[in-house]
DNA sequence: TAAAAAATATAACAACTGTTATGATAAATT
DNA sequence: AATTTATCATAACAGTTGTTATATTTTTTA
């Protein structure tokens, strides 16, 4: 595991997202990789001992640009806003985060049927929902949202909202605009504030 | 076409489900149908023209079940309650729903890279907030909700919603309960109405 | 510069895929 | 009862897949 060369084995899996995104998951065979970074397989097999493996760190590639995307996005931010902040990160704004989101439900149809594979996004879902909490906490302690509100159950909505309306864009002809799509989010955590 | 003879079709529809939940959509060949309802390639073949028309069909009848679970669940509601009724059918409260929430996932990673299967979903999506906003100018109009929510984009709203609860009991392992689910989604509805 | 190591290319493998054609059997029709 | 039709089984097809082994090239090291 030469470390230093994990940069090849990120752009074997950004070559593998684009061919997810343009031909589909089950479509993304070796070659097909190999083919869209203008080599051959000797390349994908040495840097990747099987799909699997290959398959795996391009998921884990996904939460990690993620999680990047997130602490950017919070910076200067406080309060409920930073909340909103947090979860709008996700939200597929720009053309990056549009493919993120395609490779990423590709991923997890692909997972349905597949224990192990379902198993590693409930770990990354479940580490994004204990920061949500995290944040709750302290939003409640500053008394910014109401006390009655139980974050463990609100993160678990807040991260459904988000899910659900980068859905809509997918899924929906008629969608939300961006505006739209923050405002939703927004009035959601407007409503567990005060007053 | 014969179409007395459908039942034949629903039921390797119906397999094939089976082996989807099981298995994972890419794992669901010709053959594994067959084999799961115990016979061989031969009535998958007859029944079917090639496996493009298989699957389209499989997830026709997703939308078709789900349409029928919402008739069923709307009867003797009225108002608000008649709205939450609608989109809580939805919810995978049951293990049939939970196998057709599966399905439509692996349906879904399925149609990344495929626009042709992507529009099947928007136009069953399309359909289905139509009936939304159909129900919510109702509402409207007798007084039960705000005036200035915009029902086009409340029905998005909403079905992201449920959408997204739908998937936390994918993704999460610390996932809503049946009561959290319906809460959360009772609790937004409830926002829309006056005072 | 020579040797060692990493990176890439090529080729072959068995297994599996959807599709198709062809038989055999059962059901329905006349 | 005879014939047509629907249903299902079997087998073979060409293509694709992941994997593996081996060769060739490039880079690094000594």
């Amino acid at each position: 595991m030469p470390a230093a060369q994990n940069n090849r084995r990120i752009e074997v899996s950004e070559a593998a997202w684009r061919v997810i995104v343009r031909e589909g998951l089950d479509r993304t065979s070796m070659r097909a990789i190999a083919q869209e970074m203008n080599c051959t397989t000797g390349v994908v097999t040495h840097y990747f001992r099987n799909k699997q493996e290959l398959i795996l760190f391009a998921l884990h590639q996904v939460t990690e640009r993620l999680q990047l995307l997130m602490e950017r996005a919070v910076v200067n931010c406080s309060g409920c806003d930073r909340l909103v902040a947090m979860l709008s990160s996700f939200l597929p704004f720009d053309q990056e985060r549009q493919e993120i989101l395609r490779v990423w439900v590709a991923f997890l149809g692909y997972a349905v049927g597949r224990e192990d594979l379902m198993a590693d996004h409930q770990q990354s879902a479940g580490e994004l929902r204990q920061v949500i909490i995290q944040e709750l906490v302290m939003l409640q302690k500053q008394k910014m949202i109401r006390p009655e509100i139980n974050p463990e159950i609100e993160a678990n909505v807040l991260l459904a909202l988000v899910n659900g309306i980068s859905l809509d864009t997918l899924i929906q002809s008629q969608r939300l605009s961006t505006e739209q799509q923050e405002a939703a989010l927004r009035n959601h955590v407007n409503g567990l504030r005060y007053n």
